[in-house]
DNA sequence: AATGAATGAGGATTCATTCAT
DNA sequence: AATGAATGAATCCTCATTCAT
């Protein structure tokens, strides 16, 4: 029991270490890039040995992947406890809107990660390609699902409900990685409700 | 004079020299990705040596934004003319159709095109971005000429033209991306229309 | 008294993990070579931990020595008593022959010690000749002994008897080196016959 | 055509540049060891960039590959020389003395080259084993050449002729090697000519 | 203009060895 | 005794760029 507390504890030290390792990581190619960054930059930045990080991780790839499946599952839960959160059972546009609203805090309060969805996962070119994949597709799936009740419930319109969900993706993505370059001068907020109007209602003056 | 003619023909040749290897990058960007792509692969692609590159570009990067250029360039003289050649100048919606249409087709008659533009240009980080930026802001600057005129005539709603424009740009560039990668069976026509109804008309039964 | 026998019993739990640790070095060396070979893949191969192997061997090379050593000493051993049980003591052609035979049997059984003396020991270089050199220079100066005896009682010709019995020992490795990759479909007694009739009577028609 | 010739020298330059990489190559490798030579090393001996090795060469494999192919090459041609030289054509042992003489000679001649060849060939394990093979392959069936037509003549007893090759081909090189080690005060001739009267006329007093 | 040889900085990865626990 | 995390030196290879011819 005495080992199995000691390995406890060892266990925890070690996930510690790791999840240092992946901030620093967050961190380092957030600012640099991926291809830029090298992996003594992200042993400086964790304060750990050269070597140290591929005792966590297998390569500069794999301490990448395993980075963005973090993150992924992170901004997916964050997503989840929003809609459970808002009215969302009952209204198929709040819980649109509370996904959306959402997903865009979580952008805004971590741009690293907007940097690294958004720009540096592209750098591993078709390896990524299947990973990205993977997290978009997940967000993606959800709002499928969304779709589909809004479409049984007779609140939205027939169209290919995966196509309209992934337009959503690409909004919410690719809006929120312009405001990273560009000011565009408005909240967070502002910018998710225009995306659910404009998906919602469309541009035509009714 | 004679001097002259020859150097006119020498400049010609150039020219030519260059668009060949220009189209040689473009094939070897497409397929390899900007950072996996080698300068000798460009050269050997364009059977010119080694060196040569270096005579008609400045470095491997100068290449790439050449190709962004010309490409750029050839993108949105395809849209202009497919603009106007609607009746675009009575009628916004057409105008706006006939410039996600073109694109489009432009797209799928070029996928490395696509590629190059919505993958490898991240390669290049902060340096490119600028660069891309630019491309897109021509196309966004078109949309957003064409949101305003309908603004005006009372035909589009009142909303921040600029993020409209940039989020019908999204949209294409996205899902052009996207069907790269997965099969949605459909046509290209049929997915401009896709975006621009969802875009006029939002998903809210009327 | 007690603490003693503890201690005994320790010693020989001990030396048990050394062995382990000896026979599993083996079985990797023979596989991978010796520099491919890593600590962590003996460590794994004896089942101890990775820093368990430097409690037992100063280093991967001491590791490397030990094991040469010990079998070295087995292999002198079987041929001492090969040697001993058949009429050596009077016929000097019948002791040659016991030897080679016993060598090439020993051999036979153990392919991973062929492997090891004949490919892994030069990966070592220098740091290493001088080993090998010893192991050898032990079976060298053994053959040596009866071939000396040899001459004294008549049966042998002059020559040189270091160089005899060098090259005797040099037939009986590289023949069963060359036997791990090419099969010459004999049997070890064939063999091991073939090189004493050689070295016995020559090539010469009597 | 003064193209030509331009190129003709280029050629031949570069043809030097290679061989000179060879020398030093050989130089380094035979001195320190194929795994202890770095790149880096063998540039510095050869007095040109480190990475010009890599225009010139694959890897440090191809490169110790080919210079095994270049001395084989050579020992061969000398070997083969030598044979035709002798009065080879009607007498066996003669051209057996010959080539072992004229393989003693050129070792005599090129430490390094023993060392290369029964050293170093060793370090690249599995992966030169073929290369080696081969060239000592090829050494052997000459001699087996000869073994066969001594026996054809019958002034060779019946034995398998490959494994009597081999058994050749292993003395010489084996007591080459040793020679770099040991010094048995004897001269090379002395040497070869001891192999050939074993091999001819055995121990066994006639 | 064109060639292609030469350069060398740069970086990922490996692994023997050490050491705190 | 045993563990396994930590270290960091070492090295192969790549490739953009330069430059003599």
């Amino acid at each position: 029991m005495a080992k199995a507390m000691r390995r406890a504890v060892t266990d925890e030290d070690k996930e510690q270490r790791r999840v240092e390792i992946l901030a620093a990581a967050k961190r380092v190619f957030a600012r640099k890039g991926f291809q830029a960054t090298t992996i003594a930059d992200v042993a400086k930045a964790a304060k750990v040995s050269y070597g140290s990080i591929y005792w966590y991780f297998d390569s500069k790839e794999a301490l990448f992947h395993a980075l963005m499946e973090t993150e992924g599952d992170a901004l997916r839960a964050h997503i989840e406890q929003a809609v459970l959160g808002s009215g969302a059972a009952v209204d198929l546009e709040s819980a649109l809107r509370a996904a959306v609203r959402a997903t865009f805090e979580f952008f805004e309060a971590d741009k690293a990660l907007v940097r690294l969805l958004f720009r540096d996962s592209y750098a591993l070119g078709g390896r990524f390609e299947k990973h990205l994949f993977g997290i978009y597709e997940g967000f993606i799936g959800d709002l499928e699902l969304l779709i589909r009740q809004g479409q049984k419930a007779g609140v939205i319109v027939k169209a290919p409900p995966r196509m309209v969900a992934f337009s959503v993706a690409a909004l919410v993505g690719q809006i929120a990685h312009r405001r990273l370059v560009t000011d565009d001068g408005l909240k967070a907020g502002v910018v998710a409700d225009f995306i659910v109007d404009l998906v919602m209602d469309g541009l035509r003056p009714r």
